[in-house]
DNA sequence: CGTACAGTAAACCAGTCGGTTAAATAACCA
DNA sequence: TGGTTATTTAACCGACTGGTTTACTGTACG
């Protein structure tokens, strides 16, 4: 797992690590009391925590025999900045704004594409995507 | 995968996906065109693709032989959500903020914690974390 | 000292993931 | 009809995941 985005979406994608994250966001603990709301062993856990660790999402100082393990948001930062960017595809008006605009574009553009010439391979003529109806099997 | 949640995050878990979503953030397209920056076979992309789909982050249509794909960011909706509860662990000053009053509340509990019956196993006494100096190995 | 407690490491296992190649399906086109 | 193009399915592979059990390492404490 190379870049740092694709390491914080994997440790996000397990909701037992979600709810460390969430219970490390009540304040500091150590590993047995981060475990025991779970139904698996110790060591599960503590490869959970591992996996958070190494995408920076938690740190762990050591107390004795306890290990105190604190929330580190600071990577969470660059996924919403991520997301962020696809803000504008789910807000419904500007979603249907943009869509709108997109099909008057696209018509102009075909009424005066004739004469072009053909770019790329396969643009497909786009007549939409018919929303789901037809995806034959699947259910 | 049981939840919506760990669903989206696992699609969003790998570059190659997350740069076809940004392709699609452009418009739709058919197959062929989303797989031509990817130096990898079809079928790879066809499987990206469909776990992207089954994350309810494209719709595809049919269009004779093409299968336009769309993006469908209502699932990012909820993911942006669930990373949106932490912003404050990361917005510098809320964060440092936090944490100051988190220590002066302990701070007054372990001061009047002699008589108080310990509870759960093992509240360590929280002197702090340490900010990663003594993690031993794991250069 | 020895014992109990907190946590990690090692070895193992089944299942999933990301990729491959080869073959099948589906639609167009001549 | 048969061929070309677009895409998916099937079978396979090596690597990683999420869990287990068992054994080990520290640290405290009687």
């Amino acid at each position: 797992m190379q870049d740092h985005l694709s390491t914080t979406f994997a440790a996000l994608a397990d909701p037992t690590r979600r709810a460390i994250l969430a219970r490390l966001a009540l304040g500091e603990t150590n590993v047995s009391e981060l475990a025991e709301p779970f139904a698996m062993s110790m060591p599960a856990v503590s490869k959970h925590l591992k996996v958070l660790e190494r995408a920076g999402l938690i740190a762990r100082g050591r107390e004795a025999q306890w290990r105190p393990c604190r929330l580190n948001a600071s990577p969470l930062k660059e996924a919403a900045g991520w997301i962020e960017e696809y803000r504008r595809f789910w807000t419904p008006y500007i979603d249907a704004l943009e869509r709108h605009l997109d099909r008057m574009k696209l018509a102009e553009s075909t009424r005066k594409a004739s004469a072009t010439t053909r770019r790329k391979a396969a643009k497909p003529k786009r007549t939409g995507i018919r929303k789901r109806k037809t995806r034959s099997k699947r259910s």
